[in-house]
DNA sequence: TATTGTTATACTCTATAACTATA
DNA sequence: TATAGTTATAGAGTATAACAATA
């Protein structure tokens, strides 16, 4: 099935040959998806950028992005949780971690405390300046959240995390 | 993040603290996120990682990727379509389409023909090969999308699709 | 001057493997 | 032996900038 639809409106528009060599302009989304439509996936993707780029913009100024503050607030909330604790919880590589809690450790964020009971691993906490920061990165991540509501409209945000819900 | 994610029961533990220094086993799913399950943002990225992983997986046989298959889809519903076009009609940089079609152009799966109308750009085709593997990888994608609808259910995934139809 | 395809660079993220110090 | 944290590498993917050929 193609999915042709020649809709009108002010997109960026591309040459297409007409009969023998004449062109006109077209507009992008007169190109079809064709199979693509049927695609969770796609549509999925599209928004997960969308999204993302919604965030990264909206905490610009304090310069956090989606995965540092997914891993702040979970120390936050669980103070003394190990570095394997945070990396499975979010499905982050290990190693990918230790790069992301130096970058916050810098940044005076975070700490990393010997655990006791395991010397092996750390116990991960917010300084005082961390609790004060992830404050205001909330609020930042709550209009960030009204953004993606203003797009899809408040009910269809509703029911999205509710089909979502076990992805988590 | 974690391919093997779909395991049953065997649930990461953890030592955690209790009292004065004695430790239990506890689950990474005790782990409260926070400020974490209100954001549509996050649910929408795990979801977006479930089914990258579904469709690599179930298309690992055919070696096609999201991106690949969402370039041969197009190019298949839109014979002679420039790079650039292709580019901007799936959000691709068009740094990156280059690679990409350099790859499917190598597998003999698409070819560029010099465009006569604008010698400066390509016309993107699929090879016979191309239409014929295009063929195969449909309907492997049906495949995976049936595991989509598993996952979430016939009806949430029929509305997922609604409420994201915009981002396409 | 502007656009198409290309090359190049840098940074993010994912996926591994291996090493160390502990357990 | 196994696990926690670390280091390293390779491959996607994103974001830019610059260049040659052409419009």
């Amino acid at each position: 099935m193609t999915a042709s639809a020649a809709r009108v409106d002010a997109r960026p528009s591309l040459r297409k040959r007409v009969g023998n060599g004449a062109a006109r302009r077209i507009d992008a989304d007169e190109i079809g998806l064709d199979a693509l439509v049927g695609h969770a996936g796609y549509a999925v993707r599209r928004f997960q950028i969308w999204i993302f780029q919604d965030f990264i913009r909206t905490l610009g100024d304090v310069d956090i992005r989606p995965t540092q503050y997914s891993v702040l607030t979970v120390i936050g909330a669980n103070p003394g949780l190990s570095q394997m604790a945070v990396a499975k919880r979010l499905g982050i590589e290990r190693a990918r971690l230790v790069h992301l809690l130096d970058s916050l450790e810098q940044r005076k964020l975070v700490k990393r405390v010997k655990s006791k009971t395991d010397r092996r691993s750390h116990a991960l906490h917010l300084t005082g300046q961390g609790e004060t920061a992830l404050a205001k990165f909330k609020r930042l991540a709550a209009e960030h959240e009204r953004h993606v509501e203003a797009k899809i409209g408040k009910a269809n945000r509703e029911r999205l995390l509710q089909i979502l819900a076990d992805f988590t």
